[in-house]
DNA sequence: ATAATTATGCTCAAAGTGAGTATAAATAGG
DNA sequence: CCTATTTATACTCACTTTGAGCATAATTAT
C-alpha cells in the first residue's frame, strides 16, 4: 500500500430546487470571477473542512445559509462524483487549488413563497431549461425525435456497446420512456458530446454540427442536478416529499400541478385526487379558496401525528393518451 | 473562504455480498495488526488515490482484486459518510494518518459459486450475525420484544425528540415494520448505545446493562453493511438485481429462497412463481432439477435481449399471517 | 404401496388502476 | 340577469393486481 495522496478537496454543491408559479427552479449563485467568464450558473457549493464541520451536511448548511438565504425543508445526499476532468478544464476552483475534487451533490427542497418575499428571481434557474427533453406536459418533445434520438443514431454507428444502454435510457425499441432516468440521458448525451459540458471538458465533439442541448452549468453542476431531478421523481413515488415542495397550504390542483411539474408529466385529475385523498396525507381547513371556477377546498400537510398509514407516496402515472391539460 | 483543509483521505469501502446455501454473507479480510487487536472483521477497502485511480470505482476495483478474488456482477455506490468519531477511536488508520476520514460506501453482489471453488469461507460473515433482529424468515425476532424495544423505551424517556423516529424506523404504534429501514434501525440503535461500536467510539454507554447486540465490525463498517442491505431490499422491487445473485442457472425455488434471504421475510410460493413468470425475466432452459419432491425446472435470467418488459423489479410480499416454511 | 415432500396449476375475493361521464359552483361577458 | 366557460368534485366501470387458499403432479423415503 502506497501513501495515500492528501490533495483531495471535497466540495459540497447542492441542488436547491421549489416550485413557483408553474415552474420548478433551482436555486443559482453568481460568482463575479467566475461569472465574467462563463456565463453560466453554478449551484451553491464550498468545500468541506473537516475542522470546521463535524459532518458534511454540517458545512453544506453553512455554504448554503452564507450563498442563499432559503430554508430548506428537506435535505439529502445524492452522490460521490470524482471523475477527472468533468470540473471544467478551467475553473477557477481547479487552478487555484490544483487539487483533486471529489465533490459531493446533495438535494434539497424549499417551500414555495408568496413571490413579493423574494424579488431577485433571477438567482432562480429553470430546471427544464437545463433539460428541456425531460418535460413532456406538452407532450413528448419534439428535441427528441428532430434532434437527440438522430444524432444518437449516428454516434452509436461507432460505439454500438452502448444502445443498449441507450435503449433502456431513451426508451426506444419497445422500451418505455422512465421518468426516472435523468441522470441516464444526461451522461449519455454527455458522452455523445451532444451537451456543451462535454465540449468544454475537450471531449470528442459528437455531431459536430449539432447545436448544445439545454443550457449548460458551471463544473459537473448540471450531472448534480440531473441526479437531483432524477432523484425526486423516484422519491415521490414512495415517499410523501412533494409536502416539502408545497407552502403550508394548498388546493388539491395546487399539489396535482407541482406533481406533474416534478414528474414531468399531466396526470388524471380525477384519480390524483382518489390517490391522495385515500392516502390520508391531506388535513382539510375548512377554508376554500376562490378561483376561475369553482372554488377549491384548501388542505394542509397533515404531520403523521396520528399516524396510521404506511407512509407511502403517490405512485403517479400518467393516463395513455396524454391529452389532459395539453 | 478559507483555504481547505486538505488531510482529507478518502477510504472506499465494499460490501461484497453473495447468497451461499442459505445464508446471505459478506466478504470480510483481515488484516494482521487489526485482527490481533480488535478480532472484528472489516469490509475490503482501501484509500482513493486520485493520481492513481480516475474515478472512485477504478480504484474500489483496485482494492478489492487486491485483497479479494471474487468478480463482481453488480457495483453500486451507497453514500458517503464524513462523520467525525465513527472510525474507532483507536483505528490503525486514524493513529497513522491523522487524516480525516470520509468513506466512500459501495455495494457489490457477486454470483454465488458452487462450494468447492471457495474454500476460505471463513472470509465470508453471515449478514445477519450482524442484524439479527432484520431476519424474520422464521417469524418476529425474539430480541425486538425482549431487549430491543424495552431499552428504547428507557432511552427515549430522556430522548423523547426522537420517538417518531424510533416509531417508523421500529415498527410501533400502528406503523409498519419496513424492511428497507435497515441502516435507520441500525442509526437508532448507535445512538441508543445498544451496539459495541457506540461504545467503542465512547458514546454514552446507553442502557448499561444491556449486551450488546449483533456482532460488531471495524470502523464503520457496519454501518455501510446496514446501508448495502437496506439499498439492496429497496432496489429488488424496483430493478432485477436479484438476478446478479443467481448462479446461471436456477430453480425457482432457489430464487426464491434467494429472495427471502435478502428480505428477510418468507413469501408466498405461488405468488412468487407467478410474480417472476409474468415479469418475463425468465427464460427456459428445458433442463430439470431432481430433489426431494417433484423435479424443477431449471431456468436462466433472460438478458433482456428482445426486451419488452418495463424492466421492473420484484415487488415482494410476505403473506399477512406469516406460516409459509416455518 | 404409501406417506411425505416439493413443484406447479388454478380459483376467488378484495383492492387498486386507468379512463370516462356527470354534476356542482364559481366567474366572465353580453 | 342569463349563458357559456372554467374549475372542482363525485361517481361508475372494466380491467389488473394482490393476497390467500385449494388442488394436483411428480418425485423420494419408508
Amino acid at each position: 500500500m502506497s501513501a495515500p495522496s492528501r490533495d483531495i478537496l471535497i466540495d459540497l454543491s447542492t441542488a436547491i430546487l421549489r416550485q413557483t408559479e408553474g415552474a420548478l427552479q433551482c436555486r443559482l449563485v453568481d460568482t463575479a470571477e467566475t461569472d465574467a467568464k462563463h456565463g453560466q450558473g453554478r449551484l451553491p457549493s464550498g468545500p468541506f473542512m473537516p475542522h470546521l464541520h463535524r459532518t458534511m451536511e454540517t458545512g453544506l448548511r453553512q455554504w448554503v445559509s452564507e450563498q442563499v438565504g432559503v430554508d430548506l425543508a428537506h435535505i439529502e445526499q445524492l452522490y460521490t462524483f470524482a471523475d477527472q476532468g468533468r470540473h471544467g478544464t478551467d475553473s477557477a476552483v481547479v487552478m487555484q487549488e490544483s487539487a483533486h475534487i471529489v465533490s459531493v451533490g446533495y438535494l434539497a427542497l424549499s417551500r414555495s413563497l408568496s413571490p413579493e418575499t423574494e424579488n431577485a428571481s433571477s438567482h432562480w434557474g429553470d430546471v427544464y431549461s437545463y433539460f428541456p427533453w425531460e418535460d413532456w406536459r406538452t407532450g413528448r418533445p419534439d428535441m427528441l425525435d428532430a434532434v437527440i434520438l438522430p444524432a444518437f443514431d449516428i454516434w452509436l454507428r461507432d460505439n454500438a456497446q452502448e444502445s443498449d444502454r441507450a435503449r433502456l435510457a431513451f426508451g426506444r425499441d419497445g422500451a418505455q420512456w422512465d421518468e426516472e432516468f435523468v441522470l441516464e440521458r444526461y451522461e449519455l448525451m454527455y458522452q455523445a458530446g451532444l451537451v456543451e459540458e462535454a465540449r468544454r471538458d475537450e471531449r470528442k465533439s459528437g455531431m459536430g454540427g449539432t447545436d448544445s442541448l439545454g443550457a449548460a452549468l458551471q463544473l459537473d453542476h448540471r450531472r448534480i442536478l440531473a441526479t437531483a431531478l432524477g432523484r425526486l421523481r423516484g422519491k415521490l413515488k414512495y415517499r410523501p416529499v412533494i409536502f416539502d415542495l408545497m407552502p403550508a397550504q394548498f388546493t388539491l390542483r395546487q399539489l396535482q400541478t407541482t406533481t406533474e411539474l416534478v414528474m414531468g408529466v399531466n396526470l388524471h385529475t380525477q384519480n390524483f385526487r382518489r390517490l391522495v385523498e385515500k392516502s390520508g396525507f391531506l388535513q382539510t381547513t375548512g377554508q376554500m379558496q376562490q378561483g376561475r371556477g369553482r372554488p377549491a377546498e384548501i388542505f394542509r400537510f397533515r404531520h403523521d401525528e396520528a399516524g396510521e398509514r404506511p407512509l407511502a407516496g403517490l405512485r403517479v402515472s400518467s393516463p395513455k393518451g396524454s391529452t389532459q391539460r395539453t
